[in-house]
DNA sequence: ATAATGACGTCGG
DNA sequence: TCCGACGCCATTA
């Protein structure tokens, strides 16, 4: 039996669900790819998750996820660069990507 | 049930 | 580094 009760935004496929949840739990500073949260959650695609991340990723810290090459969200560039500098996202040379080698989240508790 | 559609990823040139 | 081709997976028409 759930423990959670309905939420009135009941509507959400169990995997969009899982998938904003985990897009929480990312810690400021550092980001997932959308291949990574699909792993992650052990089902899934990196266009499954964009494709949830398109509908629904307004309500959750979007910006941090985005490509496996480090560039943020496609129509969205502008807006999560902002986001980076004021987190402090470790980006590379030019500023326009972030550098996955040390933003990288794994999922493991930030200590 | 089949086809089309993405805030994607990898590979080859 | 910059494409294009293909594969991939949940969702929707």
């Amino acid at each position: 039996m759930p423990s959670e009760p309905l939420h009135p935004s009941e509507q959400l496929s169990a995997f969009a669900e899982a998938v904003l949840d985990v897009v929480e739990l990312v810690p400021p500073g550092r980001v997932m790819t959308y291949g990574d949260v699909a792993e992650y959650l052990g089902r899934g695609g990196p266009r499954a998750v964009g494709t949830v991340m398109a509908r629904y990723g307004s309500a959750v810290p979007w910006w941090r996820v985005l490509r496996a090459d480090g560039s943020p969200p496609q129509g969205h560039e502008a807006q999560a660069l902002r986001h980076y500098r004021r987190e402090r996202t470790p980006l590379r040379p030019g500023g326009e990507k972030v550098d996955l080698s040390r933003a990288r989240w794994d999922g493991e508790p930030a200590a």
